[in-house]
Parts: structure tokens; C-alpha cells; sequence
DNA sequence: GAAATAAGTTAGTACGTACTAACTTATGGT
DNA sequence: ACCATAAGTTAGTACGTACTAACTTATTTC
């Protein structure tokens, strides 16, 4: 983990796995602390000691920095690659849904083979037939090819307070059974949805998404994302 | 979704290597004989021992049967991998030509890392996108879902008696420079060629191609194969 | 602040896939 | 038939990636 030495810039071909992990690492570090090793051992449904052995070849490799019992955190190459599989993915994703004629639950898996075999040139080429979308299907944000993308954090249905209106943007792309339960309400990327009311301790929120009234746990409105306020006071960074 | 059980039962998700192996070991067997593991450990730029080694994982799965020192046979269940590989492939290929604007001598690679990571259902609607498609770009037929293809053996140029006249069908897709090659002088699938000429001892072959004259050399020639007569005389075996 | 608990690490194992080196078997020339 | 060479195999090694078991460090709770 020591500096120093050179690290070689040249990326020279990851494994599957490997590009998982870094995956993995950025998206837990959006929400603002290091990678723990559980959280990444749960997510990719491994085991924490097979986390620790992997970061330390990744950290090795550069590509993540790793604090001993603190967890890891990308590092500028490492999180360049993760980038790179981001936008892999949320273009395959999105020429599924349009070019294909997946549904939009239909698609994480497929991209998260895809995203692995598919060459940059591919990439660009299925971009460009979509018209270069900076969103995906879920509405989450596609990195340019030069690895820039909008961070920014944005508020989830269930931080808004009784009255809010607000547009919906984006959700988890997970779950398809998850998906698919909001299609059907009509929570999408571009409706509208009010909170009409809320019960306390986490308890259901009433939405009102055109003229029907919807009841969404609190788990559920946690994963929907809105525009407007960013969630934390903190300056949203880009 | 997809009706009863075909071949062998469980398909426990094969490695990506393992696969290429097969797909290698089907397409030296077409030649007629077992796959010898020097063969195989050429196509593949591997060490000999390790193809040793690996056919042993393969017959213990059933998927090949090895004779020792003797070469390799795919099994039925070995075979039917293949061929979904070799349908993989095919469609990847001719999708990438038609709805990517990719250039047929650049396909190759690509569907070679694809062919590993598309679902059946994805190939299935790029084959219907792309109408049901029964050869791909280099002529090369495209098994079925259900695993049928024609493997009739097809003459190559270099099989052709002097004044005869063939149309082209089909080429190997390997070499991007070989097919940039071919392109340049007319020599694609449905082009009709003429033999002119031939030096003897497998000297250059002189073909007609539209009004040009071409020679062209003679492992080239035997790597573009014609329309008519089979180039043994052993009945094809569909 | 010490014990209980959670989180993380190391050690040892296994399997897939590759390698080289050394040995065995098959083949072809005389 | 015999030997040289080609082809193929085994043995031993390495690395990536996973596992469980046992240990260590950090955190929480009284």
C-alpha cells in the first residue's frame, strides 16, 4: 500500500472480478465513507476474508487505496475503471430497452455480463445510435467517455416532507420485482408524484402519482430519487 | 419459459475457457478427424500440456470424449455447447455488421468476448432484429436455437479445375487483413469468380473476378470456399 | 474501563487454468 | 525392426479467486 514504485498506468486487462470489486467500491463510496469490507463482501455475496484478499491485490495493483481495518477507497485509476464499467453498463442498459425491446426491469443482469466483454468502440457505437443519452432507463447518469459524470446526491422520495411535490429521476436498477412494482404505480423517470402523507418511525409514505393515491414503504421511497434538494446539506460535488 | 430438457440436464455455467475449448475442438473436428491436442493447443496459443489438462476436466463434465494420445470428440452435450456458441457468435457478428456500421473483417474479436456473455434471449432478439438471419457476414451458417446446422463441407476456390466459375459463399473470418484483402478484390459472398489460371505445386491461381484478373495465392484461395460440389467425395452429413 | 460483540484479518485449503521440464508413446525413415 | 523425432502426458509450480476456521482489532454497552 506504500507508495512509491511505479504501478504501471497501461491497464492491462482485469478480471471479471477484479472490475466487479471496483464497481462495487465506487458505489458504496458515493455515499460518502470508505468501502468497509462487509458491505463489500454483502453486496458482491462473498465472503469478508475473500474482500480482504482481493484488496490487497487490488491495492497492489493501485487501484484502490486500502486502510487497515478502515476500508478501501478508489484510487484515481481505480476509479477511472469503475467509470468506465458505469458507463458500460448504463449504455448497454439503455440499447437493450430501446433497440431490443427489453423492459426496462429486465436489463441489470444482462448488462452486468455485457459490461464486462464489450470493447470501448462498442460502447461508443451503441451510444451514439442512442443519440449519446445522459441518462439511463432508470434514470441514473451515463460517464462520458472521458470518465466525467454528474455525482451529484439527490433527495429520495422519502425525504420529502408532507406536501412536496417533485419530479422522479431515478431508482435502483436492482431489483426487477422492484421495478416493476413502481411501473405499474406509475413511479418513473419524469412523473410527478406529492406526498400526501406519512407515517412516523419509517412507516408507509402516501404518494399521489397522477390522480391515484399509492402507499409506499419507507424502504421503497428510500430508492426513489427526485429532483431538487440534495438529501445532505453538504455541497453537492461534482 | 423455454420448453423440456434437450441434452444434458444442469448446464452448470461453464468457464469462459472451457467453452473456447469446445467451440476449437468442434471446429477441428469438422475437418473429419478427432481434435489432436497439438491442434488444439495452436488455435488457441496455449501450451500442449495445459490442453492435456483441461480435456481431462472436459470428458470428467461429459462434454468431450478423449482417446488416450489419440485426440478428442465433442459428446452430444459437448457438441450442442458448441454450436450455441458458434449461433452466438454468428448473429453477434452479423448485428454488429448490420445495426452497428461495424466492417466485416472487424467483427471477429468482438463476438469472440460477447459470445460468452449474451443471454440465449439476447441472441434471440438480435436474430430478430435482424430478420432471422442464415449465414453471417462471412457466409458462415448460423445454427438454430434448437442446435441444427448445415455442415455440408463446400469446395474452395483451390479445389476449382481451371475455366470453372463458382460463386463465393463463404470465407474465414479469422484474419481482418485477410478479409480487407478479399474485399478490395471483389472476392465477398454472392461475388461469382472464374479460374483462369493455375500454376502447379500449389502455386498461384489466377481468378475472374466482375472484369478483373486477380491471382491470388494459394492458401488463400483453399480459405474461400464455392457454391457445388462437396470438395470430398464422402456425402455431407447434415 | 472491561467485557461482550462486531468487524476485519490471517492461515490453510481447494479448484480452474496456465506454465515448464521431464518422461512416455506413436510414427516414419532407412 | 530400430531409432530419431514428433506428439502427448504427467509432475510440479504459480496465480487468481473463492472458502472456513481461528485469531486480532475496533466498537458498544454496562
Amino acid at each position: 500500500m506504500s507508495a512509491g514504485r511505479r504501478t504501471a498506468p497501461p491497464e492491462k486487462a482485469l478480471t471479471r472480478q477484479a472490475e466487479d470489486y471496483l464497481k462495487c467500491i465506487y458505489e458504496i463510496e458515493q455515499g460518502g465513507a470508505p468501502a468497509a469490507t462487509t458491505d463489500i463482501a454483502e453486496q458482491l455475496g462473498i465472503a469478508a476474508a475473500s474482500v480482504s484478499g482481493m484488496l490487497q491485490r487490488l491495492a497492489r495493483l493501485g487501484l484502490v487505496s486500502v486502510e487497515r481495518y478502515r476500508g478501501a477507497r478508489l484510487t484515481a485509476p481505480g476509479r477511472a475503471v469503475a467509470l468506465q464499467l458505469l458507463r458500460r453498463h448504463r449504455i448497454i442498459e439503455s440499447f437493450l430497452v430501446t433497440k431490443l425491446g427489453y423492459g426496462w426491469d429486465d436489463v441489470h443482469e444482462e448488462a452486468e455480463r455485457l459490461e464486462h466483454a464489450a470493447s470501448a468502440e462498442l460502447i461508443d457505437r451503441m451510444a451514439e445510435a442512442l443519440g449519446n443519452p445522459t441518462t439511463d432507463p432508470h434514470g441514473a447518469p451515463i460517464p462520458t467517455a472521458a470518465g466525467r459524470v454528474d455525482e451529484r446526491r439527490l433527495a429520495s422520495i422519502a425525504d420529502l416532507p408532507i406536501g412536496a411535490r417533485a419530479r422522479v429521476v431515478r431508482m435502483s436498477d436492482r431489483d426487477p420485482e422492484f421495478l416493476r412494482y413502481l411501473a405499474k404505480r406509475g413511479i418513473v423517470p419524469g412523473a410527478t408524484v406529492r406526498v400526501a402523507a406519512r407515517e412516523p418511525f419509517d412507516g408507509p409514505i402516501t404518494l399521489t402519482v397522477g390522480r391515484a393515491k399509492q402507499a409506499v414503504g419507507a424502504a421503497a421511497a428510500a430508492a426513489v430519487y427526485v429532483d431538487g434538494a440534495a438529501r445532505e446539506p453538504r455541497t453537492g460535488k461534482v
